[in-house]
Parts: C-alpha cells; sequence; structure tokens
DNA sequence: GTCTATATTATGATAGAC
DNA sequence: GTCTATCATAATATAGAC
C-alpha cells in the first residue's frame, strides 16, 4: 500500500507482516532443534512471543507452518547458490565447482536448521516428504547435476563416479559439521577430499 | 537354566524372551521410521503384536526401550568392524581402509535405521544424545582413529585432513544412501571419491 | 489481529484381574 | 507374563470476547 505509510490499515498490517516473520523464525529453530513431533506449537508461540492462537490464524495449522518455514529455508539456499550456478560454462570447471563446495559448507553452516530438517524428513516416507522432495530437492538436484556433469568432462571430478552418488556425498559430507566447530576447517576437509588439493589460482 | 529345556519356568521364559526380541525389533523399526517423538508406544506394541502394558513391563519407560534399541544398533555395529580394525598393523593400510569404508556402506544399508536414528538424535542437545555420545559413539570414533591416522602416516589419505574430518565425512557421505537403491554402486563412488582409485590388488 | 478460554484427541504410564 | 481398563497429561485446534 504505498503512499500511506501512517494509515491504521498500514500500521496493523506491518504488526501482522512482524507478528508472520516471527512465528515463522521460530518455527524453522524449533522444528530444527526438536523435529516436526517434538516441536509443539506453544514452544513455537513462546518463543516468538506471540499468543498460540496466532499460529492458527497466520497458517492455518501445524504442517502448512512446517511448510512455510522449509519453503523460507529453501529460498534462502537458491538465492545463495544461483549466482553461482548461473554463471556461464568455463573451459576449467574446477574454480566453480570448489566455490561451490565452499558456498554450500558455509550455507549450512549459517542455516543448521536447514541440514537437520533434512536429516529429520529424508529418510520417512510420509507426505511432508514427498512434498519436500517435489516442491525443492529436485529442482535444486537438476541444477546441481549440470555443474556436476561439466566438472566430470573437463576432468575435475572422476568420470565414473556418477553424478547423482557425487551429490549425495556431498550433501551428506557437509551434512555433520555441527558436529564441531571449527567451520572453515570442516569446509577445506570436504573439499579437498572430494575435489583434491588445491591449485593455487583457485585459492580465495 | 540348563537342563530343563522343558519345564513350564523355562517356557515361560523363552516366550518372555520372544517378547523382548519382538517388541526390540518393533522399537528400532518405529524409531527409525519416525523419530523419538513421532514414535508411539502403541505404535510399537501393535508392530510387535503384543500387549501395549507389556512396554513397561519389560523395559520400564520409553526412553529406556529407546536406549535398548540404540544399545542392540551398535553392538551389531561393532561385530561387524572389530575383525577388521583388531587385525595388526600392515605396512601398507591400504586394503584394510577400503575394506573398512566398503564394510561400513554395507553395514548401512543392511541396518538403515542405525544412521536414521543417528541424523535424528545427532543434531539434538537433549540427555538421550549425550548418553548415545558417551556411550557410543567417542568408543567407536577412538577406534576409527588410530586406523585413519595409521593410514595419514602410510600416504593412503592425505596427512594434512585431520582424522576427525574424515571420520564426519565417511560417516556423513554414507548415510544419504538411501535416496536410491544401488548400494554397491554407492560404496564404490564413496570409496572412490575419499579413497582415489583402487588399485587392482585392492579388489574384492 | 490478538487475546482467553475450552473442546477434542492422543499419549505415556499404571492398577488390577487372570 | 499377559491382558483390559483407566488415569493424568499434553497436544492441536477452535470459539468467542475484545
Amino acid at each position: 500500500m504505498p503512499g500511506a505509510a501512517t494509515s491504521r490499515a498500514s500500521v496493523r498490517a506491518e504488526a501482522s507482516e512482524d507478528t508472520r516473520e516471527r512465528i515463522l523464525a521460530a518455527a524453522l529453530a524449533t522444528f530444527s532443534e526438536r523435529g516436526f513431533d517434538g516441536a509443539s506449537t506453544r514452544q513455537i508461540a513462546a518463543r516468538a512471543g506471540v499468543n498460540l492462537g496466532l499460529l492458527q490464524y497466520h497458517f492455518g495449522s501445524k504442517q502448512d507452518l512446517w511448510r512455510a518455514a522449509v519453503e523460507r529455508a529453501f529460498a534462502e539456499l537458491r538465492g545463495g547458490l544461483e549466482e553461482v550456478l548461473g554463471a556461464p560454462a568455463l573451459a576449467d570447471e574446477r574454480p566453480r565447482a570448489r566455490r561451490l563446495v565452499r558456498g554450500y559448507v558455509r550455507f549450512v553452516a549459517r542455516n543448521p536448521e536447514f541440514v537437520r530438517i533434512m536429516h529429520d524428513e529424508g529418510k520417512r516416507r510420509g507426505p511432508r516428504m514427498r512434498w519436500l522432495v517435489d516442491h525443492h530437492v529436485k529442482p535444486l538436484y537438476e541444477a546441481f547435476r549440470g555443474l556436476l556433469e561439466r566438472a566430470q568432462r573437463h576432468g575435475t571430478l572422476p568420470a565414473h563416479v556418477d553424478a547423482l552418488h557425487f551429490h549425495y556425498v556431498l550433501i551428506g559430507a557437509v551434512g555433520l559439521i555441527f558436529h564441531q566447530a571449527e567451520v572453515e576447517a570442516h569446509a577445506e576437509a570436504v573439499e579437498h577430499l572430494l575435489l583434491g588439493p588445491a591449485a593455487t589460482e583457485d585459492a580465495r
């Protein structure tokens, strides 16, 4: 509503938007810490500092609140990676592959909720997982695959390791980072193990 | 009770032991599929085909039932790996490292519950995780570390990648195997990515 | 939009008959 | 040891006042 920044209606709209945001942040954190079943709507409401009834008012149900929270986490991941993925292909795909691995490790370090939720839901057969895979995992993997296969054609990755396997190894390898604090050291270890020692011009 | 194989007491004891076993198996499967909070004692009892009250009778509480189930999974893992870990050191540690990676991947494929539960609990701060780490993860890692550091001294692994990082990469890399069916192909991919191409004499 | 109830259901655990 | 029946609690969701 442009031009009505101080009207009563817009003040209420801003308050409402702020409430939604706080609920979403609290939901992501709580689902991440305790899992879908372990997290209660009361905990989320308390952490957000809002009334319990507002969760139903704004999101309808616990399921839909979970979806909204995951939606937001994936949006942030896509935003961080698409600049790397979107750049035009180079003769030597090595630096891009390294940047991608590092970028992913750093994202995971900044957004532990993401991987925790993926690990929570990733092995279940339930409806939440189906929705997650169809709406987020598949598109993301398709974007990854192009880069991986290019890197293999140029010899950055072993040609006979399927892109799918590499993808799962990378996702899994990064996911357990939280057991220890040294994010950069772990990023370097993952990169080195999966892509070999860095050439000098690859260093950032 | 030797020599009383058909007494009334031993018949009851066998029935009791069978009940315990079925509850444990159902618990491991259910906790794995739905997480600790998502699994209900009623579901476990139903899957085991026993009465609800028997869970409390045999295991005391849901927490203790969970512990007993995890205890059993780790026991099986240890049994499978200790034969590899226990053998005397060789000049070339490469074949042993390869066998260990393959053995672990295969164990995970046979016992998906193990990794699912580890992923469920691995990132939480709660009392279940503390117990898990103290009683099972730490001892297992200590056993692993000796082998890893030996392999590094002999050049099988890059010397400047810390054994701890390698350990986490391996655990994580293997864990997502269930997204696809080709266990052996994934095992080969993990082995190749982490340890390089296999020499001919390493093949099994 | 936000709050205070409250309805409804499902859970972990127990008591007591057999 | 195993069953039925039940308690006490905590959960999601809703109704209705403000």
